[in-house]
DNA sequence: GTAAAAACCTGATAAATATCATATTTTAAA
DNA sequence: TTTAAAATATGATATTTATCAGGTTTTTAC
């Protein structure tokens, strides 16, 4: 069993603020996991009872509409945390998590993580920064949702993806969505995604090789999303 | 100066757990203040420096988007906090907020807020709930606005109002919202949240008059939502 | 390597929604 | 009370987006 103490992804998210005793409780009932690209982490209903440490690999977070449509609300990356929502207010999921790729995370029990919460305030006080976060970019998400047309979503999420994920040599958007899950992303038809992707390579404004996505006009986008 | 322990609105928000001497502090500090409709509480941009706990009234929550539309994000009400996400994150606040009517608040600074915090974890821990409980209320709307029509987000807000608000002795929803709040709670324009009133009305599934609306068949409403 | 499945793409069309124009009603102000 | 302003309403039209239908390409499984 590896140590929480020597992890270095455990520098990325609250996990930071535990003390070395808390710890070392946490390496010990901790469990390590490899899931699979395309695995299901959680599902929508289902009790979570702990919190997920991602060490490596990306998954996206989604929830499915009364109209049968997936609508995909976050990506999740090497360093973050999952699960604390559940877990605090004590309910079942309301979303779904699939990796996107081979992951490796740790699984911390939630009664750990409620007696770290209730003995540390260091710990919750960065958990309550780290969601009043969740809760700002939640909020401009919504304005982004009802506000704007899926061309500048498009736009606003290519910039946002470039951003989060960062470009390989080749600068290509370090991360692999199909066409549905950016469709997802964006909350628009399949269809719709594709045509404007295309629309976008046809101006030279992004190029791309199947899932392989280079931003060629950085400006332009930024014009798009911004409505000019 | 009115003292926050004997204050009713105080049961119904985390500062119920605050102990005797920190509410005897509180009311030390706080101050109140009597807002009228149409006023500004705070704007996008602005420190707020503390937290705002609405004793009576109604405050809609709203931020620009970039095409210079205005989205409601939500509706605060006696009983509820404002202002605790840009608190705890440290930041100008990303919303704006606006007296629905004429509103009795207090104001407690930041630094009695932060102080209390950090010594009294079950209000931590409240805070945190609360917290917890928006984030997955901000994550149903991105659904809702990215997957539902404008008609299934009328229908979901009817209903909503009239839950959340309740109804006065004649049915109607205890809420004055103009057409043009509805629009901008429900992200459409204000000619179609108006045109699609006026059909509700024509199939007697509400009946309004002015800003008193009032709603005659929650069953169609609740299929309309749901996309059947 | 091949077959089947899945993903991707494009066109045609329909449906939803925004926009513009203008009329009416309600509210606020003088 | 009268007038001006704001809010509400509705029609006509343009734009955006979804849906359906049919392709091609890529990936997966054997």
């Amino acid at each position: 069993m590896s140590k929480c103490e020597q992890c270095i992804v455990r520098q990325f998210n609250s996990l930071k603020h535990l003390s070395k005793e808390e710890l070392l409780r946490m390496s010990n009932c901790k469990t390590s996991k490899i899931i699979k690209k395309g695995e299901i982490l959680f599902d929508e209903g289902e009790h979570i009872n702990g919190v997920f440490c991602i060490k490596d690999g990306v998954c996206k977070v989604s929830k499915m509409s009364d109209n049968g449509r997936n609508q995909i609300v976050s990506l999740i990356q090497k360093g973050d945390l999952l699960g604390e929502r559940s877990l605090i207010s004590d309910e079942v999921s309301n979303l779904k998590a699939v990796a996107l790729n081979d992951m490796e995370i740790c699984f911390i029990p939630k009664d750990e993580i409620i007696r770290d919460l209730q003995k540390n305030n260091n710990f919750t006080m960065s958990v309550l920064k780290d969601m009043a976060s969740s809760l700002k970019t939640a909020d401009n998400l919504i304005v982004d949702m009802a506000q704007k047309t899926v061309k500048q979503r498009l736009a606003e999420t290519l910039l946002h993806l470039e951003t989060k994920f960062s470009t390989n040599t080749d600068g290509n958007i370090n991360i692999q969505l199909s066409r549905e899950d950016i469709a997802n992303v964006i909350g628009t038809a399949t269809e719709s995604a594709i045509r404007l992707l295309s629309d976008l390579k046809k101006k030279k404004v992004i190029e791309f090789k199947g899932k392989d996505i280079k931003i060629l006009n950085r400006i332009a986008l930024e014009k798009m999303a911004t409505g000019f």
